[in-house]
DNA sequence: GAACATCTACGAAGACTTTCGTTGACATCC
DNA sequence: GGATGTCAACGAAAGTCTTCGTAGATGTTC
């Protein structure tokens, strides 16, 4: 299964937050964007030819629902990132990432997760 | 400036790596890619009109320079990323990174990161 | 200097992404 | 049941990315 475009995931991101959606939904979502109705539902239905989208045709608007999770397509393209600009090394993209535009909130987030993962609780 | 395309990193890894390199040298650098020698040609002939790269000419083997440093376009594609799947939480994305392929060499590392952050050298 | 190799330049082709106009089917409302 | 509105389907167009064949200029070798 291919990476979500940039295109396609903006709308897969309607489709996350919302549950399973019409296109009228997402093009209405998606209107700060400007993106017309039919460009939607061309994409929409793309992605269901893709697999991306599961489509129920029972009604007449038809209803589409991701067939990914978000933390999958996030996690992948970390890792395709991670590949291509990173030389493979987890590590120098989160440490790049932190250099630039981490808030303290966040760090000590970051910090807290760190404790979790080498400290497992039992 | 755009960000460059993959093809366009894979081609400016070489130059960072090197320096100053000719058409030749990054064609073999990436031959295991299988690209031909014309596509190398062309894409830093592009690059060269985009701003990304500067060509010296006074030799016949024009000898091509990357205007940007690594980390600026690494911090770059961060940002993209950051912004396009992760909804501008830098802490997210890098959550997801350690969470999936982070070896516990590289979590100390960032932890390391963290405490020079947090507690700057005076 | 003729043959050969190397290099740049140019154009074009194919794939992919995103866009939207148009059409026809279906539903709703008076 | 005719007008109006909503929807899916389709085709096409424009833009970008990547690829490479060919041609012409320049250098090298014998």
């Amino acid at each position: 299964m291919p990476s979500p475009t940039p295109a396609e995931l903006a709308i897969l991101e309607v489709l996350w937050a919302r549950g399973p959606t019409t296109v009228r939904e997402v093009h209405e979502a998606l209107e700060q964007r400007g993106t017309g109705y039919t460009t939607v539902l061309k994409l929409m239905q793309i992605m269901a030819s893709k697999g991306l989208l599961d489509r129920d045709e029972s009604q007449r608007s038809h209803v589409y629902t991701p067939t990914i999770a978000q933390a999958d397509v996030q996690g992948r393209l970390v890792d395709e990132l991670v590949d291509r600009a990173f030389a493979g090394s987890t590590s120098a993209l989160v440490m790049r990432a932190l250099g630039q535009r981490a808030s303290a909130d966040e760090l000590a987030q970051i910090r807290a997760l760190l404790d979790q993962i080498e400290r497992p609780t039992r």
